[in-house]
DNA sequence: TCATTGGCTATCA
DNA sequence: CTGATAGCCAATG
């Protein structure tokens, strides 16, 4: 399992409602590759995402929910399928932003 | 294989 | 708040 197979399955466990931090997922895995923890997740829009079939893409049940990543200040970082998407699909799951930013006490999830 | 570049970052000045 | 820099991986040449 490469670095970036290992970032995926760790975000894939990322329940509804929660999220957790690019710094978290690099500690995880006992590194400090934050950077390349978005790389990994960038990839993943041109793999398991769309490989995984339209049916689950239609029924709005990403594989894996990169979405539920953030930076560890709070700020939403970025999407590679637009920023307001990844707001609106977080905004669904019931995670209130303010000005961009997400209350991490609040909606952390510790992997 | 090596060098370079850029990215959904973190941290410090 | 804005750099600058540290830092790791993957894509590119």
């Amino acid at each position: 399992m490469n670095f970036t197979q290992k970032v995926l399955s760790l975000t894939s466990r990322i329940p509804r409602g929660k999220v957790t931090t690019y710094k978290a997922i690099a500690e995880k895995l006992n590194t400090r590759a934050y950077r390349a923890v978005g790389t990994a997740l960038n990839k993943n829009k041109n793999g398991a995402w769309q490989q995984a079939g339209k049916r689950i893409c239609r029924r709005h049940h990403a594989v894996i929910p990169c979405h539920r990543v953030i930076n560890s200040d709070g700020n939403l970082g970025g999407y590679a399928h637009g920023l307001k998407k990844k707001i609106h699909l977080l905004r669904e799951e019931g995670i209130e932003i303010k000005d961009n930013k997400i209350n991490l006490k609040r909606y952390f999830f510790k992997l």
